[in-house]
DNA sequence: CTGAACATGTAAAAGGTTACATGATTTT
DNA sequence: AAAATCATGTAACCTTTTACATGTTCAG
């Protein structure tokens, strides 16, 4: 079990965990669900999946033919034992590059009008997040039945997506009660 | 003004506006305030320095002796034109590397007692945030005279991380009981 | 006088994004 | 027949991290 592949890598073997897809069907399912807090870009992607299957941790599932048809994607037993290992390791410290949030604080020393301004922005960015939760992440309306084969995962993404633009948005209020106090 | 900085040049103007300093005064300014929402590393600090002086805004105040004698730096003029105007140029997308996350959520389908092992993991890491809020961005002890010439701005990052982190546990605790009643 | 904290820097590599390029299939 | 979407891929670049390297100052 290789531990030189990169965190992508193993994002990747993650999708392929849950069942075989193709690149493209990668790429939307992270679009659809993980794509708040963990970015996937093709330039990544296409390349990582070269990189799994040289490393006998994935397989193509069929024949692929022709020059540019989908070529679906599936774990081999390495593969799915190098998943199971990397969920046992520890995880990489969270990362995050909140530009916005950086000025705000530099601008609230400075120039609390500028402040505000950057806080509105920052409202509605996450305002329009919230909007479009939908999107991002489709709420599961399947049945018992259904819920329960697929599991919990969707809904767990929507709450924690939702409860951390909730809390930035409440964050926002306060900081904005805060510097127009202050004028 | 160079639109040709990296985000980072641009996070070390802002150190800078507030006033002069040395590179290893925003390293640890940075280290105490931002760090969890902005990384800053040594390899990033001492060459964007350079550029940021060699692009004339910012300069050395006093001169600096010996071979590795502090060396502290202030903001030129056309270096606070550059931070204002920073601020009022549209913010880059908020971006999150959260590994722990990724894993609960392919764990979750396939292995739920797996997920909640790292639930575990995603509850400590948050927990010791919490418990080390203090040495992380040092609550601010001030009279009401120090603080308004500093402003409110470290006690507003105090408050985003607390909620921030609170928000996780929460969710932490959402994700336990689900999990739990599925088995 | 020895170790910790202060202080600055460099080189190499890793990791990721962007832009570009191509072609197939489906919809209008 | 054109446009949108599906589908895969490459090359260049950018940013950041890691590891290394060096010397100083202060406290015990």
């Amino acid at each position: 079990m290789p531990d030189d592949l990169t965190p992508t890598a193993r994002t990747i073997l993650g999708f392929l965990a849950l069942h075989p897809r193709s690149g493209y069907e990668i790429r939307e399912a992270a679009k659809r669900s993980v794509s708040f807090f963990w970015g996937l870009s093709d330039g990544q992607l296409y390349p990582q999946l070269k990189v799994l299957a040289a490393a006998g941790l994935i397989e193509a599932a069929g024949a692929s033919e022709g020059p540019r048809a989908k070529q679906v994607w599936q774990l081999t037993e390495s593969g799915r034992a190098a998943f199971l290992q990397w969920l046992r390791e520890p995880s990489a410290p969270l990362q995050t590059r909140d530009e916005n949030l950086v000025k705000i604080l530099f601008a609230a020393q400075l120039d609390p009008a500028e402040a505000l301004r950057l806080v509105a922005e920052r409202r509605a960015s996450f305002q329009w997040f919230l909007d479009h939760l939908d999107t991002i992440v489709p709420r599961s309306t399947w049945t018992e039945a259904e819920r329960s084969s697929s599991g919990p995962t969707p809904d767990l993404i929507r709450d924690y997506g939702l409860g951390f633009a909730r809390s930035a948005l409440a964050w926002c209020d306060s900081v904005e009660a805060t510097l127009r106090s202050k004028s």
